[in-house]
DNA sequence: ATAATAACCTACTAAATCTATAGGTTAATA
DNA sequence: TATTAACCTATAGATTTAGTAGGTTATTAT
């Protein structure tokens, strides 16, 4: 289940792509519009904005905006950050492989096997999709 | 995340399709085998019983067996028990189908736009997979 | 019959995670 | 100087997960 915080995490990016002009939007705005708590909206934006695909701006007429081009960000990037892995099972991440307790070895574990499948496919889903093409 | 439940769910059915003899299987073998907490494993395997992925025997030499061709028993069927809605949000469920409270329409939506994708690539790999694959 | 076995059932609990709230501080603008 | 909006820290309620405890019921072997 996709957790709420990816959720409007997302949203917020495509509100904020959606805007005709590149001038910040403001947190309250997105918030409004998009049905989202604002506090709990602020703490995402701040995530966003640290990993590198938001700028802010203080004070009146500030907000956030877009560091890249809608096109350049690929929704696996996106989901990494507020929902971590994408894989499943942490013994088929890519980005946040751990070795399961329980299974001897990977190779012939079941679950393993299909849960690259699933990772596989998923990858290929997020990976072809950008911000730009969810606008 | 696949929960615990439905990782130690697949594992065990996986165990008993790959028992040489159609022989009722026990509970604590396969606990022991793949180092699954016992109590924990049998509220599954009661699961799986009243699904109608295993028929079961009480008594000495008594056990849980398969009910079907492991070729007959697809992914999508063992998940859906056990871990519920393959989808990642309630509003692009197939079987689980629930509206979001926050979003107006869905159409316009870009998480339900990506999402959609998801599942779709989710359910072709769960669906082209049985048990008797990962056997 | 009786003892042993293994599935079956109900209830509970510790821990983790998620979602959200509260109450501020800092920096930029009018 | 006042206002605005991002930024930061802490906390708390709700939910879910993973597992434990302690039995009952049905089948089989002695």
């Amino acid at each position: 289940m996709l957790s709420k915080k990816t959720k409007y995490g997302i949203k917020a990016l495509t509100f904020i792509a959606r805007q005709p002009e590149r001038s910040p939007v403001q947190t309250s705005e997105i918030a409004k519009s998009e049905n989202i708590s604002l506090k709990f909206l602020e703490s995402i934006l701040l995530i966003l904005r640290k990993s590198g695909f938001l700028g802010s701006k203080k004070g009146k007429g500030g907000g956030y905006y877009l560091i890249k081009e809608p096109e350049d960000i690929k929704m696996t990037a996106i989901i990494r950050v507020l929902e971590g892995p994408i894989a499943m099972v942490p013994c088929v991440s890519l980005n946040y492989y751990e070795k399961c307790e329980d299974c001897p070895e990977e190779k012939t574990c079941s679950v393993h096997k299909l849960m690259i499948q699933v990772r596989d496919s998923t990858l290929n889903v997020l990976g072809d999709n950008t911000l730009a093409d969810l606008t």
